[in-house]
DNA sequence: CTGTTAGCGCGTTCAT
DNA sequence: ATGAACGCGCTAACAG
């Protein structure tokens, strides 16, 4: 590998002219540059971007943490926070953590030691640790889509809440009274959320809560602990079933499939975040759709901003940023008469 | 941001001396083992990989760069290389080229800058512009999956010759004879030497090659073109289809269910390369099936021994490694009589 | 067992 | 318009 030096002595000048030249910094003679730019090219020199961060204390990277990069939620996220940094030439580094905690702390060392300029990263549990660890460098960070408690940070994500009681209110109003839900892991935030609006959508109604009714599935899509729940929540005789995430809701299909049972026919399903696109010959699930696209690209900005340092709030002080969702109906809902409920 | 030498004030020892607790060289007396320890705690010190890796000429990162994230085939291969890197303490950078041979030449430039130590790729086309571009550097380089053309380079790949001819003569061997082809993109070497075994198959049981029965749709799901291009082949009035990727005969079923056509009664289909697991409620696809996460395993491993130099053959030689593929035979072909074919 | 010197490749500061 | 010296944070080589 040439060096800047290499060029310099090839072109007979200081590696600081090289330097401009590359940087087009300072001025420079036509003649010169083309004598540099022709070494450059003879030596097929390429600079070396770790001698230019160590300097400048700045490596153009922001780290994108994901809990699963198998689900094509994520990996619309991801452009869209890639397409929100090429804007400002940032390179986004990808890691998949596979919602677990021990790679998620071991992505956030390396990266920290990377000197990497910022973080976006969906919290793998509701730990705090991680998310201190990255505080206590002062190093800019976003969190996706989750919250986590106790935490001062900024974090960019869909309306669970809202978004989950409309769904069931919906069902409500189509006549179902006896809702199953199979709801995501335990201890984060966008569970939770999701299983409190499906509670306030009952207390409105009047419907009483029945604990039987809810289990935890998992958000991944190669875990057949969907299905067995799946399985199990039919047992207790629901008209329809929820299912949190659009991983859960394809395993519930998959389970009502293979118990013979058809939507809607013999069992209503709904979903929150829409499958993914092309993943069904015709989509016919009714849903209430995030905006993957967006929340990467918002949370990219925002981060950049603070990067920058020309946000209004900082990076330290707590605030969310919470993107609408949208009730999709199609067909996947059968409209109960009052009796037969 | 503390540095080692912050640390070693803190201490009162010198840099060198914090630098020896950190990678555990040179002999150091408990004592100040344990007063620069208590620095770095105190300090919350992180040391900088920048600074370190421009000492060491190494980075202790590999870059993966992948055609399409979206496709669970890749994110297998890329679960392979990991694992294999992990063993050997080095990092991934992941990233994605959507099959765009400007997002791989960008991304090579990145990772040359950022003096990565070696290359795990899937060539976006046959241009040898971007291999050469990383053999100018003398960086280490593994193909993934595709060869290209005129280049000498090292690639792991399946044995997509073998498999796909193997796929149709169990076609013929079912009494099929006119056998349509969704192939992949045009100048990628997996899609040629697929649609060369079609063919083999083909004249090996005197059947006539009619190029009207093969089109070349796109590896990527989400693409209706598949849809389209199916819809002209069944013009074409084969008995079977064959797809030449997952993503490719996925788009192949859904054109059918849209036709209202059903597998395997009123059209067969086979795929090189299987559903992603999971994605259908039973699977009932005959497949040729790949071993993503070998490939991304044995991809890195031989990557990893021309890092540290121990290896038989050296990265700038042509050598090829091919993964043997299987046959499993499911429901989606009809076994037709002489007379109905 | 610990410290001093020097340099990895680059770019800012100050000179010329 | 161009160059010399210095330092970013770290560690190998050589003292002591």
């Amino acid at each position: 590998m040439a060096t800047i030096r290499d060029v310099a002595k090839r072109a007979s000048v200081a590696p600081i002219t090289v330097s401009r030249v590359i940087n087009n910094s300072g001025y420079i003679s036509d003649e010169t540059r083309a004598k540099v730019e022709a070494a450059i090219h003879e030596l097929q020199y390429v600079p070396n971007s770790l001698s230019r961060s160590l300097r400048f204390k700045r490596t153009n990277t922001i780290s994108l943490l994901l809990s699963d990069i198998t689900n094509p939620f994520w990996t619309t996220t991801a452009r869209g926070a890639e397409d929100a940094c090429s804007e400002h030439n940032m390179n986004v580094f990808l890691c998949n953590t596979d919602e677990k905690q021990t790679k998620l702390d071991n992505y956030v060392d390396v990266m920290l030691q990377r000197q990497t300029d910022g973080f976006l990263l969906v919290p793998a549990s509701n730990s705090r640790q991680t998310i201190e660890r990255i505080r206590e460098q002062s190093v800019p960070l976003v969190l996706l889509d989750r919250v986590v408690e106790d935490i001062e940070a900024t974090v960019v994500r869909s309306d669970s809440l809202g978004g989950s009681r409309r769904l069931v209110e919906y069902l409500i109003g189509q006549g179902h009274r006896r809702i199953a839900m199979l709801a995501g892991v335990e201890s984060v935030s966008t569970t939770n959320m999701r299983i409190e609006g499906y509670r306030q959508a009952l207390a409105a109604h009047d419907i009483s809560y029945d604990p039987a009714l809810i289990r935890h599935g998992h958000y991944s899509l190669h875990d057949d602990r969907n299905i067995m729940l799946t399985r199990e929540l039919v047992q207790e005789e629901p008209t329809a079933i929820y299912g949190a995430n659009n991983f859960i809701s394809f395993g519930i299909l998959q389970a009502l499939h293979q118990m013979g049972l058809r939507t809607p026919e013999d069992m209503s399903v709904v979903s929150f975040d829409d499958l993914p696109y092309n993943w069904h010959p015709d989509p016919f699930l009714t849903v209430i759709a995030q905006t993957p696209y967006q929340l990467g690209y918002r949370a990219a900005d925002l981060l950049l901003s603070f990067i920058h340092g020309n946000a209004a709030t900082t990076a330290s002080t707590t605030s969310e940023e919470i993107l609408p969702v949208e009730l999709i109906e199609r067909r996947s809902v059968r409209r109960l008469t009052p009796q037969s409920s």
